[in-house]
DNA sequence: TGGATATATCGTTAAAATGGAATATAACGA
DNA sequence: TCGTTATATTCCATTTTAACGATATATCCA
């Protein structure tokens, strides 16, 4: 039961199901994903970290960056469920679009401090 | 993606999740729900309305009682999918088989008021 | 119509979630 | 080793959520 709702709780936030569907289209460090989103960088941390824990996104370390991509869904069916389903669900959605409109033109290099 | 969100937050607490593992037995009146789940009126009725805002349960009343019971799906993709799996998800989970347990001891006419 | 009963709503309180700024940590490169 | 940079963590303020008791509403029946 914890694990089921660790995932419906994860997804139950804008943010993170648009993180979702933003690492659908590549690996994504987290300075990359706070400037798609728009939203402070420790706030990015602390949304990345709930979607690891409930199976649902995973990360590796490339030096300093940390990159995070959808995780495989061996962690439990829930994750591997709903991985599975927001790849077809949530694309008409305008919010959506605009993030897959952006998203080309966010790269890491290009991302000034402060 | 206001509909998806619905029904991820329907589904993130646990006596939420706990009703629509016992309406898959039958369909149950609120007092049915509340006692089988040890809470109290007010805090079923307002979850079963969560559910039935999020398109996953359905309420008919039936002179003085309502009725609820699963909804068929058709409010949204999201709704549907989880309404499905949640039939074959938990099955295992101590806290869903305690309640599937007493469930069949449980019935309106022999709930004391208060 | 009036009493009884099932459910919904309201008011309140405590706990949890969210967000950003500030700080700590970790890894690279000179 | 020291400075720089990306990320994680901490702190704090605000909002949301969940629970219960009390009350309001709706329906049945005598």
């Amino acid at each position: 039961m914890k694990q089921f709702i660790k995932v419906m709780k994860a997804l139950s936030d804008p943010n993170r199901v648009k993180m979702m569907k933003i690492l659908q289209s590549r690996p994504l460090c987290v300075c990359e994903i706070k400037e798609t989103l728009g939203i402070a960088q420790s706030t990015a941390s602390k949304h990345l970290k709930l979607l690891e824990d409930a199976g649902l996104a995973r990360s590796f370390k490339d030096g300093l960056w940390v990159n995070y991509s959808l995780a495989d869904g061996s962690d439990s069916p829930y994750s591997a469920n709903m991985i599975g389903n927001l790849k077809h669900w949530l694309n008409d959605e305008i919010e959506v679009k605009n993030l897959n409109q952006i998203l080309p033109g966010i790269n890491r290099e290009d991302i000034v401090k402060k």
